[in-house]
DNA sequence: CCACGCATGTTGACACTGTCAACACATGTT
DNA sequence: AACATGTGTTGACAGTGTCAACATGCGTGG
């Protein structure tokens, strides 16, 4: 049978077939600890070859982070939407939808705020950040103008919000959220405390 | 003029020496992303002697975060043992030590909840943290004896508290909470915010 | 259709890393 | 004094990230 015959030169979608693996390894037990020459391996090419889609090792960990980001804004953004002109429930939809995001991407949820991608350095990492905060601040806006949450400066509001999400989605990644010690319901009753301390 | 004698072969106190280096480079641009090679270079010791130390280089860095938990765990308790029988002042005061010992230690704030050290793999480290997050929960306990706080099982209270101390911390440590934005005094906010939904 | 420019591959090299084994030196104990 | 142990050094290994130079192929313009 005659074998099969090898990639051609030119692998035509080199650059995504890069990021896919990369995201591939990223649930593997080193998590973002990979190396860019493994990843290159697996994806069947030389070990230089990712340099002519990524200045750096540290420019694909921001592309992968930048993808959390805006996956992240895509799956807070659509439970808000839903439930879009009732703000209490807008706001638990928005804050499940967070933490589910980081608990279903525990390794993807650590990179996207680890010390290995610096959003100084990536202009889309940062704005995808930005964009994906800029969630809850719309939802807080809201809940303000409907006079469901108190009149305040809404950054304050999505300071407090965004750092107990952030706490609370660490802390189920974790595992450290166990029915016995916690509670049946962690997430809902951390969401009501915060509730209680930004309603009118 | 004689020369200063060389250091003796046994330098008689390297592992200290190791974790100071270690520490004053954590203040570097680089964090803990320092190599041991370098560590060793400027402790003035062959590349291979932290290894009779240190079995790898993450014992190094589980080493810097243990102490790093420590001293978090000194810098809460004292502000607490100050305040121990006014609840509400004691947990503002500690949670205020909390959030300051992160802005002053910025990069092993960061390392002591950084992917390279993993408390699964270091007791020492674990029982540190164990210990650190435990003054969390002997506040709230105190509070709700004391009638301030709600009767609630208390690890609840303590992640919540926690979770939120910590991303506020990392909003501090990024330089997050401008005044203009957040208003004058966000972490007395966030904590009054807080204490509401904690309070009987 | 051909030539050129560019994109994007490969090869090979470099400096460096983490870590280990074997050895060297010094200390402590019997 | 001899031995065991602790703790240094030297040298090696396998691997990394990254770069330069070259190789291949695609797209475009004449």
């Amino acid at each position: 049978m005659q074998e099969k015959s090898p990639r051609p030169y030119h692998h035509g979608d080199l650059k995504r077939v890069v990021i896919e693996t990369a995201q591939a390894m990223l649930q593997e037990e080193k998590g973002w600890q990979f190396t860019l020459r493994e990843v290159a391996r697996r994806a069947g090419v030389s070990h230089a070859a990712p340099y002519k889609h990524f200045p750096d090792k540290s420019a694909l960990l921001a592309e992968l982070a930048t993808l959390g980001f805006d996956q992240l804004h895509r799956e807070v953004d659509g439970t808000s939407g839903r439930h879009a002109r009732a703000s209490r429930t807008e706001f638990v939809a928005a804050a499940k939808a967070y933490i589910q995001f980081g608990t279903a991407n525990p390794s993807l949820y650590r990179l996207m705020f680890s010390a290995d991608v610096d959003k100084k350095a990536f202009r889309t990492l940062d704005e995808a950040a930005a964009g994906a905060f800029a969630v809850l601040t719309g939802i807080l806006e809201r809940g303000q103008d409907s006079g469901a949450l108190k009149k305040q400066p809404v950054r304050a509001q999505a300071a407090a919000t965004w750092a107990l999400l952030h706490g609370f989605t660490l802390l189920a990644i974790d595992g450290q959220l166990l029915p016995d010690k916690v509670g049946a319901k962690p997430i809902d009753a951390v969401l009501t405390s915060l509730l209680e301390g930004l309603a009118s």
